[in-house]
DNA sequence: ATTTAGCACTCGACAGTGGTGAGTGCTAAC
DNA sequence: GTTAGCACTCACCACTGTCGAGTGCTAAAT
């Protein structure tokens, strides 16, 4: 790969992210002036062909880059874009007065990076590994029915209502309460397994009829406290994409999109923290195998907690989806790091 | 509009709901032996166009139902249909063991709706009429942190984070708990108001520097408490419609979805209980007249609680949709009448 | 007075046709 | 190695004619 055949390649990529139309010698000729040629750059691209970084639709059609040409570009030509202005305020503007709900702090950001770009967005909240019991409170509502509420040490609230199977007194539910609370305060979401639970149980003879509905509650309380949860925006914003003009796709991708665990997982992809790029097939999933998906990790006091993720069509703005979300993951730290710190 | 004219018209109305095609004069003869040729259905067709209940797309096309066709449907023509049993059997299994989270059991109401059904879905929480505070507790998370939990009569939680400017300790959230609590407890949403507020700040002068932060919270959890909550499902069934072929459709209805108050107002309708229908451009929004919606309220012990909704194109199975969301309306409210009276 | 058969007419859908233009690959000259 | 030129390909578009479903009207039949 000589500099000019890479020149000819950025050229290509950048034309059909902006035209979606495939593109032609003389195109690149005319728009990008390379210093050669057409039947130059013919000739770069039949070797580019060759390479299976482009390709052509049809016989005397332009050529379209392929996924493996995104690749390369990606990994070797993408020039780094800088964001206009105008986003970097309404970035900093969003992140400026960010100190409540936490669960709304994710939709919210999510939100954001949707009105900033023309695909769909998505984050996930911080992993179980280090999610710990903050607080655990039982509340009792009535008679037979008591409200659980978790809170883990990232700040997010989970509640379960909990019904009794014979009626429990205000009072013996407070003290319930504080031998849970003495118990699970403090410990991991994996601790809570059924060594403790056991111990829990040994303390609580006198309530064991009702301590079973507490458990159970409990379990799932805390199974979906140490869950991940997808937010995700912009669904809507890929039916403006020229490629989504065919309702099979759009139902296709927003099919998929609703299968929450196959996005954590597309989401926490390769391990490593900072920005990654997964391209049509290398999705390996078959709803989506003509998008992109650009991700990247956020952290608290450098260690990483959860991703942000961009997913459009292959044909989508690789340089300037990485720098936005960048800039959000970047700001969306700061603001955690200012809460948890606190 | 004599008997037969009514004939033909339910011949085209459902012939149409059937095929999504024009239906002409020769089809309804040959299909629907309404004992007259195709000549006499013509004119018979002519008059009912002359009526306004059915028009042509254009010239030597079939007639297609107006809304005011499906009106006069609906309102005089319409067989109760009766569901399969497959449909009965699948709404009883699902209600046989419903006693647990209440949020989580609107949503399942309205996917299982969404899987019987080829349409959207949606169930609107209780009304805010009813909703009396039964419990509210502040936790304490950290120096600077507690969580607000909001417990309404009918069952649903809400919290809230509420961040303190100034360290607070365990103690003196409790103690501020304990005032809030006597104060507020029982009363009804409405009554949460300035008056109330001021009372409380009475007694808390000691606090006052923090009692700003927990009221912001408390009102916007509170208010969140009583406001109705909108579940939606089936979003993507219209996309296998053939009315919503073309992405431009699609894109107008899913984004009139994404506006949660405007769902709601569709879903209070006329407010009288029983079903309503809403046909095309009676439901007065833009991105749906090619639309309708039945509705249906639900209750515990005869007071309407809230309401369930299936909206499609107008060329709906309005007999089997009523006759779906009646019977999971029913079962809906007997699982909450249990659910309120133990 | 209704109903029906018959007929001319309309118009969308579809398939075929030819022209246009963008784009290619190859070759020969620079 | 680069370029100009040229023949070739093929999607796209506009146009055409045919087909068929459906209509409205009229005149005959009941």
């Amino acid at each position: 790969m000589d500099e000019r055949k890479q020149n000819v390649l950025r050229a290509i990529i950048m034309d059909y992210i902006n035209t979606a139309e495939p593109v032609g010698s003389r195109t690149i000729a005319k728009k990008y002036n390379l210093g050669v040629s057409s039947a130059t750059i013919r000739n770069e691209m039949a070797d580019l062909e060759e390479l299976g970084l482009i390709e052509q639709p049809h016989t005397s059609a332009g050529r379209v880059p392929s996924d493996k040409g995104y690749r390369y570009y990606v990994d070797y030509l993408m020039d780094a874009k800088s964001l206009v202005t105008d986003e970097k305020d309404a970035i900093q503007a969003f992140f400026a007065d960010r100190l409540y709900r936490l669960d709304q702090l994710y939709r919210d950001t999510c939100k954001v990076l949707s009105e900033l770009s023309p695909y769909v967005t998505m984050i996930m909240t911080p992993t179980k590994s280090t999610g710990a019991l903050e607080q655990l409170q039982l509340i009792s509502v009535s008679p037979f029915q008591a409200v659980l509420v978790v809170v883990t040490d990232v700040g997010l609230v989970h509640h379960r209502t909990v019904d009794f199977p014979v009626p429990v007194s205000e009072e013996r539910v407070r003290e319930i309460n504080d031998v849970l609370l003495k118990k699970l305060k403090g410990h991991s979401i994996e601790d809570v397994n059924m060594t403790l639970m056991k111990e829990i149980s040994g303390e609580l003879q006198k309530e064991l009829d009702i301590v079973d509905s507490i458990f159970d509650m409990m379990n799932e309380a805390v199974k979906e406290s140490g869950e991940e949860k997808v937010f995700l925006e912009g669904t809507l914003n890929i039916l403006n994409q020229p490629e989504f003009k065919d309702v099979g796709k759009v139902k296709d991708v927003l099919s998929f999109l609703q299968q929450e665990n196959i996005l954590k997982e597309l989401l926490h992809g390769k391990a490593g923290s900072g920005t990654n790029f997964a391209i049509g097939g290398e999705l390996r999933h078959n709803g989506i195998n003509q998008c992109s998906m650009v991700t990247c990790t956020y952290s608290i006091n450098g260690n990483t907690m959860g991703n942000i993720g961009i997913l459009g069509p292959t044909r989508m703005e690789y340089a300037k989806s990485a720098l936005l979300i960048q800039t959000v993951a970047k700001e969306l730290s700061r603001v955690l790091e200012r809460k948890s710190n606190k």
